[in-house]
DNA sequence: CGGGTATATACCTATTAAGGTATATAAAGC
DNA sequence: GCTTTATATACCTTAATAGGTATATACCCG
């Protein structure tokens, strides 16, 4: 499966999320909140929907799309690594001490090439 | 300047960046906790420092790489969007008030193409 | 059924970006 | 000074992808 920062790589895919992330549009909706065409629109949900970001229902010739959350959440869960890095003070203590345990002596005698 | 999410799409930048989440490396702890090639690293975290999610201090030989939090900060603001899809349970009406006040209103003459 | 509306897709082209190999730069230490 | 170590960069080739235009599909309604 194609990782979800690859979706998100690219900015129009990420303004149509953040205008489903308020409630669900059909294409034309999509195509009069950005400046794209509607083959691109209709390409780019394609993208979102195969790759579980968005669904949609029929709603005569309509497509309403709207947000799957699961593939968001993975980004979320992914940065949890880093959010000490900005949440609390405390955690300046935890970088304090993996910093005591380093994978560099920093002196002396280096590895060999192969 | 690139998106942060262009900068993580790629998943070889993932990992080393998870990889300093914990502490500084070199060049060459990188190469060894990967299995990327010399080159192929350098030219990652030259995408990172020139993105600004890494930065690095001269050791000698060595170049030791560490993390800059803020670009990672930036994804972390971007998903609070849509963070209320899987935090909290209230958070479902919400969304729910919203539904009431859709851009769609489902029935009727529609608009036309240009 | 026919015309207009809504969305999807095919095809083409251009750009970007990644990996590989080879090489350049620079410091270390004898 | 020469050799080894550490990292950066150049060049080449290939693959993925985005946008555009044209067209297909499907549904609505009179």
């Amino acid at each position: 499966m194609e990782s979800a920062f690859s979706i998100l790589a690219e900015p129009s895919r990420r303004a149509i999320l953040s205008l489903l992330a308020s409630s669900e549009r059909s294409v034309g909706d999509l195509e009069l909140e950005t400046h794209l065409s509607q083959p691109s629109i209709s390409k780019h949900l394609r993208v979102l929907r195969d790759a579980g970001f968005v669904e949609a229902t029929v709603d005569a010739q309509r497509r309403l799309y709207r947000l799957k959350p699961q593939r968001l959440q993975e980004v979320d869960a992914w940065l949890a690594q880093f959010r000490r890095y900005w949440s609390a003070r405390v955690d300046a203590l935890e970088r304090h001490l993996e910093r005591m345990d380093e994978p560099n002596p920093r002196k002396k005698k280096t590895r060999k090439r192969k």
